[in-house]
DNA sequence: AAGCGAAGCGTAAACGTTTCCAGGTAGTTG
DNA sequence: CAACTACCTGGAAACGTTTACGCTTCGCTT
């Protein structure tokens, strides 16, 4: 059906051999007959079959991509960097969508093994050591690191500790915290800068404890909260602060006037938001990108030696946060 | 490095014809050397190699997934139906986003072409005669139809309908469109079906014209409305509907009291909204799933004539939909 | 003028499967 | 007991590339 090597080299007058050099080394042709050559290609349709390719070189070209939840928009920037930073390497991805289970990250990470060159493993839900290890193809894990493995995260201790520090500056001393779920490894950053921040700056935490990552979890930290002292909210996402402003709105709690709120990770939710949110700002697009370089780094050099890259985060103030009400 | 079928056969004491059919064929093997190929198999960590399966059979076990954007809500939920059904048919999905540029869909498809069995182009920005045809791979396509194109589209005609009726029992006799961009085609369904249901139920349509289908888009259209008699504002999408409501606030008209809002598609964003927003529910996990499905249907009877599947949508009444004010 | 390195190209051997074609064995039937 | 069938299995030829190796040819040095 298709053509192939043959028929351009009989074409072109060459043999197989040639034609495969003017696809792909560069100057190992004259520039006369790699001209022939594409153009014989060109008229006959001809394009190299990328699996007699990769059967031979062991290169596929592609990169996998797993990711707890595509539906996510926190996930889905990260696809678009990775995606944008493959298209520039001539790599296609192959995504998988773990819908949150741990367990099928496994699965996952297992059947990409073969097909592709390299994984990037977003916001794994496992523990690193339940990975399987026998897979022998490079992985860059995104917002999760661990001794001996590539990763790319963001700093979201200082994005926190910033959120700490302005809403403190604001006049605001007693401060609710409502955590995420805790395989989150980000999450755990999180909690431990406020809890370290807070006793440095004087602040009382009122730690709420771990609430979903959802709406519903939003409504019930806002109560939480409304039960402590405190007059400012920080959330583990946007999802949650946005959840607890609606719920503060139903119970009567103006935001940000009876009440501060800080989200986390500047997802588009949190410029939907009215008021807008004041939230912890989290480079997802750039770290998508980020993944990709440090994977092409293991490709080029398979003893390279593991990088562990943090990229920076800082707080985007909006209307959510103000001085707490004199009363 | 990797083990080899050949180094299952020794290890079974079979050929490489017979582990080759243990692990493909069903019935084609007794029982028992399929079992002794199996665990020689698992002891020394093989697994086909899927290049050089891909070289003979010309199935790559892969499928392609063009959207115009990743990041956009309503693709990713598409790309969660497809995952999900490729998962269970145990296919790979490649995936590419071409940021709204119709002129990357070509490029996108050409280059997916050889790697993958069939491609599903959701939402095509580009004309369907601009599209690739020398590719020799099946193609679905969501939310296009086309003659003698394999589709899977949602009847956006019946569920805008629904709303017009819905707003027209309420007691709105002029009712504002805003629509989205001309070159979509789920777009032109709309505005059609507007038309003709707004002729037939005797209410006065005021055209907004074509607006961004974003916030700044929503904003703009709001101020068109409140320049009409209109009391009810239909728009292309959520975000179109989100973003005029932000409008109406910011102009002191009251949702729904002092004018309805309806939106489209019944992301979540219509139930983040405040007030909760009247949508029209399009479903989009069910086209991924049902485009994956059409897809096998191609792969295993080659000439299977194209089917246009057409899915149901139907209107979702939140609170953004009142009857008007007496005024 | 002989020698030599570089550049350009062809031949052929891989890469790891699947699948066609036979062969062999056992069971069944005439 | 022969003939036939059904079922397993092995040998070997694909599939379409890349690449090591070797052969020319050409220009340049000594």
């Amino acid at each position: 059906m298709t053509s192939t090597s043959r028929d351009v080299a009989r074409a072109a007058g060459v043999s197989v051999a040639t034609v495969s050099r003017a696809f792909s080394e560069a100057g190992a042709v004259s520039e006369l007959t790699r001209r022939k050559v594409l153009t014989e290609a060109r008229r006959l349709g001809y394009s190299p079959n990328p699996a007699a390719r990769r059967l031979i070189t062991g290169r596929s070209g592609n990169i996998g991509l797993i990711v707890p939840d595509l539906a996510n928009p926190f996930f889905a920037d990260i696809i678009k960097g990775v995606q944008r930073r493959a298209r520039e390497a001539r790599q296609a991805i192959l995504v998988a969508d773990t819908d949150e289970q741990a367990r099928l990250e496994g699965d996952a990470l297992r059947s990409l093994a073969r097909q592709v060159d390299g994984v990037i493993l977003a916001s794994p839900r496992s523990e690193i050591e339940d990975l399987p290890d026998d897979l022998n193809i490079p992985i860059v894990l995104i917002h999760r690191q661990a001794p001996g493995w590539w990763s790319v995260s963001a700093d979201f201790a200082e994005g926190i500790r910033q959120a700490l520090v302005n809403v403190r500056a604001l006049g605001h001393d007693n401060v609710a915290y409502a955590a995420g779920p805790i395989q989150s490894w980000s999450g755990g950053m999180r909690t431990a800068s406020l809890r370290h921040h807070a006793a440095e700056l004087g602040v009382c935490l009122y730690e709420l404890g771990s609430v979903a990552p959802t709406i519903d979890g939003g409504l019930a930290a806002a109560d939480l909260a409304l039960a402590t002292p405190a007059t400012a909210l920080i959330a583990y996402n946007d999802v949650v602060a946005i959840g607890a402003m609606r719920r503060f709105a139903a119970r009567g709690v103006s935001v940000p006037r009876d009440m501060s709120v800080v989200g986390c990770d500047n997802t588009m939710l949190s410029q939907l938001a009215v008021p807008a949110l004041t939230t912890v700002g989290v480079p997802r697009y750039e770290a998508g990108e980020a993944a990709v370089a440090l994977l092409e780094r293991t490709l080029a050099d398979a003893d390279a030696v593991p990088v562990q890259q943090l990229l920076p985060t800082a707080l985007v103030i909006r209307d959510t946060t103000a001085p707490p009400r004199r009363s």
